[in-house]
RNA sequence: GGCCCCGUCGUCCAGGGGUCCAGGACGCCGGCCUUUCAAGCCGGUAACGCGGGUUCGAAUCCCGUCGGGGCUACCA
């Protein structure tokens, strides 16, 4: 059986380094077994999700070199693959598990849910749904149904416990008294995210969920439905979760977890590639440094990491040198350029020469274009704008500095890498200058 | 609280009964190189959470404990 896996990521937010992982985990995994790696949107949350951050998580897959075979923007056998275009579909398995006896509808309103369960947490009794509706004969429920709001919940078999071998985590078993029957359709008519995502792996033939250890405990659930509808549950690997460096989750409130602030700041796509790979995964022995393919030809799901991993980034600025480094100068040169916005060809020329001299010392590319801003000032016709000139450089150097830098550059006659370093150099030491200031 | 997962240097990872007084990488510290910085090179710092077993022998297996984390919603 060929592998088929997905990422499914919502579109409520931009593309978050933890997903950009589980992408990268579930894509390594497909190619390197020939398989199949799907795209699909989880999309049920109509209120939050937004076009805009949709096209940012595709961008951020294809920017990192994940590509897709079947989903979202190259289509395939199973329509948009958009959650919100198969509600549907949804209704109609949620039809047939009532046929079924799978599922019933729930009459209880959210204030006396909530009301049971603070009661039952008082009494020590398990917090979970306590079946009241489950008994409600299905022709009163129907009844019912067409004038009370309902939800409805998954009727859960009992058969002692969910047993499955996790990939990454070995045997799990979850005793059936720790579950409880879930809703998989709201009231409004809109799936839960366990029906929306079970059904989905089970029509698009799903042979492997690998996805964040914060979903193990949902696994009996989604077992549980695919059994309903008469399928073989996936297999299931829980990848742990990326922590920040305090320790703890690593949360979109700690600022810079999108992919599209690494983005930004000038970390190479094949740096930050290497970089997640290591993030719980090692292509054994001392490797670190390595490309695509040869991660590719070692990676397994079985071989990944069971703890979680803090998000270093000191390592992934040194990794990124190391891949700024490797690049052909001209290659250097012409990713930093779009950094420094509009220039004019006699800067692009002057840039193309320096450039070389801090491609050795740098660590973003963002950083890079920081310290050569102030040729782009050299040039005698741009027109710039002093008020953010200040601003911009006076973080960095100090004003007679910068002045006095630009005055030595116009000076120099052969605009080449070498003669440009040369009377810098002796322009600070006339000066006593240093560097840094 | 209940259920579940995890515990090797500060961090990432290797090692899964002897070859481990634990190896690599980042970081940090020091040195060399260099007119400075960076890079490079050399060296150093630093860990098997704890307690019991099992075994001739345990970082590796078992139990307990402690610690961290996740889930416990008509969120995903």
């Amino acid at each position: 059986m060929s592998v088929r896996v997905r990422i499914a990521p919502s579109p409520t937010g931009s593309l978050h380094v933890g997903n950009v992982r589980a992408g990268l985990f579930n894509w390594l995994f497909a190619r390197h077994h020939g398989g199949t790696f799907i795209l699909r949107v989880d999309d049920t949350d109509t209120e939050r999700s937004e076009e805009r951050y949709l096209t940012e998580i595709l961008d951020g897959f294809r920017w990192l070199g994940l590509d897709w075979d079947e989903g979202v923007g190259v289509g395939g056998p199973h329509g948009t693959y958009r959650q919100s275009d198969r509600f549907g579909r949804y209704a109609e398995v949620t039809a047939g598990f009532l046929a079924g006896g799978h599922a019933y509808r729930c009459f209880c309103t959210p204030e006396d849910l909530d009301e049971r369960r603070s009661l039952a947490q008082k009494e020590g009794r398990p917090p979970g749904y306590d079946g009241r509706c489950a008994s409600i004969p299905a022709t009163e429920a129907e009844a019912r149904a067409a004038t009370e709001r309902f939800s409805v919940r998954l009727r859960f078999p009992r058969h002692g416990a969910t047993e499955f071998t996790d990939l990454i985590r070995g045997e799990m078993r979850f005793d059936d008294v720790t579950q409880d029957d879930f809703v998989i359709l709201r009231s409004s008519g809109v799936p839960t995210y366990h029906l929306a995502s079970a059904v989905d792996d089970v029509d698009y033939g799903i042979t492997h969920v690998a996805r964040g250890e914060d979903l193990l405990s949902s696994t009996p659930k989604h077992i549980a439905i695919a059994r309903a509808m008469g399928a073989e549950p996936a297999v299931y690997a829980h990848m742990p979760l990326l922590f920040g460096p305090d320790g703890r989750k690593l949360s979109k409130r700690q600022g810079d977890t999108s992919l599209q602030y690494f983005r930004e700041e000038g970390f190479l796509p094949e740096a930050m590639f290497n970089f997640m790979c290591l993030l719980g995964w090692s292509p054994g022995g001392d490797r670190e440094v390595f490309t695509a393919d040869e991660a590719v030809e070692l990676f397994d799901l079985v071989d990944v990491s069971k703890n979680p991993a803090v998000f270093d980034l000191k390592k992934l600025e040194w990794l990124n040198g190391e891949y700024i480094r490797r690049l052909e100068a001209d290659d250097f040169a012409g990713r930093v350029l779009p950094l420094l916005g509009e220039v004019t060809p006699t800067q692009e020329k002057a840039f193309r020469e320096l450039a070389p001299l801090v491609q050795e010392r740098t660590k973003r590319l963002g950083e890079a274009a920081d310290q050569v801003r102030f040729l782009l000032l050299a040039d005698g016709d741009l027109d710039y704008d002093e008020a953010s000139w200040e601003k911009q450089m006076t973080k960095e150097f100090s004003r007679p500095a910068v002045e006095g830098a630009l005055a030595v550059l116009g000076g120099v006659e052969d605009w080449s890498t070498g003669s440009i370093e040369a009377a810098l150099r002796a322009w600070m030491e006339a000066e006593g200058l240093s560097p840094r200031n």
